[in-house]
RNA sequence: GGGGCGUUAGCUCAGUGGUAGAGCAGGGGCCUUUUAAGCCCUUGGCCGAUGGUUCGAAUCCAUCACGCCCCA
């Protein structure tokens, strides 16, 4: 380090630092002056949760008959007169100490004790006469001291910057923050108990490639030193997980990020969570299926009920979701727009513009429709939607329907009003494959950075055959969105990703 | 990329041109089975940054940074 960092380092600690912070670096150093001021020899037998489970229903006199010990440990969060209460990672527990029960030299210590320090305890499990559950504390200690002042222990944390880029408080003061992520891991574990039970195996496959493919998004663009080869951080896992398909491992699935070089918003994060996955001797039907079940099951398992309140709207999981072409969809939520007018090349093109959307050169019928729905449409599909027979244009991965080649086998699921899910009957006649990915190349020539590369390694693959197989993506951060009543995508990352800031 | 709003004490927020405020947290007492924050006293600020207007700016203007919302 350079002097001069050295400097840098040295006023930002200055900046930082306040009063509040001095006196508690004081209190620390009172501690060191004493014994080990961070010991690591306590054991805690009991978890807040855990005792109000097993004792919330005993009165006052059960409790002091049966007379239980607890050993807890958690930072305090609130104190008031003889009371502290803790937190620990699944709940809150008070503790009742009668300060002039101790020695001289421990009541200085514990009368220095702040809120968001860490503590150990052990003592009787009672009753106060207000009712509350309380452990009557025998011995206590310090097991960590905190330097920084909590956020307000009432009103918590707020400041939405602060919450995004310093988790970590927004996660010690607010409820409902701690509440979301425990949901986003139920749902996490849910998931992969409903692929596990339906032989579904889970892998996992690269995520640096050097052919990013599977999607149409920009990649980030990163660099190998010792291959001095540039690679890619992957923006889907599709190529990978249908080559395992073709290797035998008929049923897999992959719960991962995945990453795209596109803006930041309410709805992406340059890094967001999927779950994909492949099942041999299926279709888009049976896909359909099984994500109504498993989103039903999620819903049960983690908010208790099949319906979900989301921003004021409730989500109906339990009757069967709506199935809807998108021309129908369009037609339905576009008054005045008939199928005629969007399945003609010339029409559709100039409606787009009555809309305010600019058909590009090399857009065709299809994804000009696709357009339309995106733009129409989208934002009115509350209900769990299935929303099916995609233009093969705009689904170079999708087999084409049988009857009509224009359309291909595929849905999207739309829930209060966002993209959920997309899956589809894969294509697996490697010659048209290698058509539509020439097509995709094309596209890119002609400058669309989000088209695909040609993929060789891939067309080999399906050239030793592919069983006839369904494919399947989730968004899974857009999915905790739901569950969890949440309006941003930031508030179900436990770290999104922020600009940095400079002074 | 465009528009709107925000940024004041550790936290939550008042303060529309004339000495920088409150509640909580912190400090000193009292109290020791309380309940969102018991009672009394009290410390605490580069008002996001830079420039401008003005006798005087947290307040008006401009630019920038970061955030939130809406639009593309």
């Amino acid at each position: 380090m350079s002097e001069s960092d050295q400097n840098d380092a040295g006023n930002i600690e200055s900046i930082d630092e306040n009063k509040l912070i001095a006196q508690r670096r004081e209190k620390l150093n009172a501690i060191r002056e004493q014994r080990n001021a961070f010991p690591n020899n306590f054991r805690r037998n009991d978890y807040a949760a855990d005792l109000h489970e097993k004792f919330g229903d005993k009165d006052k006199e059960e409790l002091a008959t049966l007379a239980v010990e607890a050993c807890v440990a958690g930072r305090i969060i609130r104190q008031r007169g003889p009371f502290i209460v803790i937190q620990d990672m699944g709940g809150q527990i008070q503790l009742y100490l009668n300060i002039k029960e101790f020695a001289d030299e421990q009541k200085a210590e514990i009368k220095s004790w702040d809120l968001g320090d860490i503590i150990g305890t052990q003592g009787l499990i009672f009753r106060t006469d207000k009712g509350e559950l309380s452990i009557r504390v025998k011995d206590i200690s310090l097991l960590t001291k905190s330097l920084r002042p909590l956020p307000d222990k009432h009103k918590g944390l707020t400041d939405t910057e602060v919450r995004y880029r310093q988790r970590y408080i927004d996660l010690i003061a607010n409820k409902e923050s701690r509440d979301t992520f425990i949901a986003r891991s139920k749902i996490v574990t849910a998931i992969r108990s409903f692929m596990n039970q339906r032989r579904y195996m889970e892998v996992e496959t690269p995520m640096m490639q050097v052919i990013p493919g599977g999607a149409v998004a920009r990649p980030f663009i990163t660099h190998h030193n010792s291959l001095d080869q540039d690679m890619y951080l992957r923006i889907a896992p599709e190529l990978y997980l249908k080559r395992l398909v073709v290797g035998g491992f008929e049923r897999v699935y992959e719960l991962n990020r995945n990453f795209r070089n596109e803006g930041l918003s309410t709805r992406h994060n340059p890094e967001f969570t999927m779950l994909e996955f492949y099942q041999a001797y299926a279709d888009y039907h049976d896909l359909m299926e099984l994500t109504e079940e498993m989103l039903r099951k999620i819903a049960l398992d983690v908010v208790g009920s099949g319906t979900v309140t989301y921003q004021g709207v409730e989500l109906d999981f339990e009757k069967p979701f709506v199935k809807m072409t998108i021309l129908d969809a369009i037609v339905e939520k576009v008054e005045g727009v008939t199928k005629e007018q969007l399945s003609d090349f010339d029409s559709v093109r100039a409606l787009a513009k009555t809309m305010g959307i600019e058909a590009k050169d090399h857009w065709g019928t299809g994804k000009i429709q696709l357009e339309i729905f995106d733009a129409k449409v989208e934002e009115f599909l509350q209900q769990p939607t299935f929303i099916t027979q995609y233009p093969t244009e705009v689904s170079p991965l999708a087999r084409r329907n049988d009857d009509n080649p224009e359309i291909s086998d595929r849905f999207e699921l739309f829930i209060g009003g966002r993209e959920i899910a997309n899956g589809f009957s894969e294509l697996n006649d490697s010659e048209d494959q290698a058509e539509r990915f020439k097509a995709q190349v094309a596209e890119k020539d002609a400058g669309d950075n989000e088209a695909m590369h040609f993929d060789q390694d891939y067309i080999t693959a399906l050239e030793y055959g592919m069983p006839p197989t369904a494919g399947e993506g989730i968004g899974i951060d857009r999915l905790v969105m739901l569950f969890t009543d949440s309006a941003s995508i930031r508030d179900v990352l436990l770290f999104p990703h922020m600009r940095p800031v400079n002074d």
